[in-house]
DNA sequence: ACTACTTTACCGGCTGGACGGTAAAGTAAC
DNA sequence: GTTACTTTACCGTCCAGCCGGTAAAGTAGT
């Protein structure tokens, strides 16, 4: 961590770095193993070697996403002064914050159609959050409003829909906001 | 068409439906032509006969699919006394019932991935239920809260998190019900 | 410090199967 | 005999995963 030191990346790091940008470039369709490890600058060997299927590659890809998304949580329910609601406030925030809108989702839930098991990663993080609502004493429809408001906001942008909602935006996260902080 | 009168179904039919059946047990990888037509009991030659391509097929599925639930949606329209935000009412509805909650939307978004272009279809109904909500006087915020979290509610149908949600569903359905009333 | 052996990391050609699509020939109704 | 529909046979491509090999970096026995 002196100075000038270079990213001592790993192989494996560079091979997930590029899974992702070949999948915001070419789509699902276009995630294949030979456009990732030529973006890698790694051999298909190699490749195969560190990601024993290509299951394996977006199962990693999942689990990173899901991962910054968390992060992006914790680091708003953290900033949140108010403890009821903290954490349905801290989902939004992600949600329609950077990781959130990231184009990667967008191909990867494409890719979920190839192996649809990989959606328990989604469905624990899913879980967790509800877990959280309820010891923070809010009121759980409010709650659970929120989390599928915030949900169909993604999916918007996903879709490619998200200019359609844009006007309604802020205002439907002020109110959103508002509802957080109704107590059960 | 007298009696006994089985239904006449066209190839055309025949293959839709044969499609839509192999999606929904085989998944987006397993819609495959050679799958439709054999499920369809019609070569495949036959059935690029009557869609020249997959994504014809795939296109068909699609519009097949926001057909039934835009008529889904007009049924609950017109049986809704109240005009103020008769319209999300009617979506919520057509989200919460039996095709909104149809198995087959789940498969066909993962083809979505192959032929993107296809979420035009989509948008289309999107927007138009954007202007009738506009016409009807109801409070902008509101009716796209209402709105996201059908999608969001539909989204968690689809990745199978639904059991999840399951407990406040109910609860969730009353107060967007009493949303939907809420004038602009 | 030299040798013998093992592990880690990586290469790249190959293959076998799947899949979308084509084309020509056949059938039957009108 | 022409139109509408259907079949059979085939082609070309793409791609996941396999496999034989290699080279460098340990590890350890002597």
């Amino acid at each position: 961590m002196v100075h000038g030191h270079e990213a001592p990346r790993t192989s494996r790091q560079r091979i997930l770095e590029a899974a992702y940008l070949v999948i915001e470039r070419d789509g699902a369709t276009g995630l294949t193993l030979d456009a990732v490890a030529a973006e890698a600058e790694v051999s298909k060997g190699g490749l195969l070697y560190h990601f024993p299927s290509k299951e394996a590659l977006v199962s990693a890809m999942m689990v990173g996403l899901c991962e910054a998304f968390g992060a992006a949580a914790s680091e708003a329910a953290e900033a949140d002064p108010e403890p009821v609601g903290r954490t349905v406030r801290a989902y939004l925030a992600a949600s329609a914050g950077e990781v959130g809108r990231s184009r990667r989702w967008l191909a990867l839930v494409g890719a979920l159609a190839l192996y649809p098991e990989l959606v328990d990663i989604w469905r624990a993080d899913v879980l967790a959050g509800l877990v959280a609502d309820e010891e923070e004493g809010i009121d759980p429809a409010a709650a659970a409003i929120v989390r599928l408001t915030a949900d169909g906001l993604w999916l918007s942008g996903v879709l490619g829909l998200s200019e359609v909602v844009a006007d309604v935006r802020p205002q439907v996260l002020k109110r959103l906001e508002e509802m957080s902080r109704s107590r059960s």
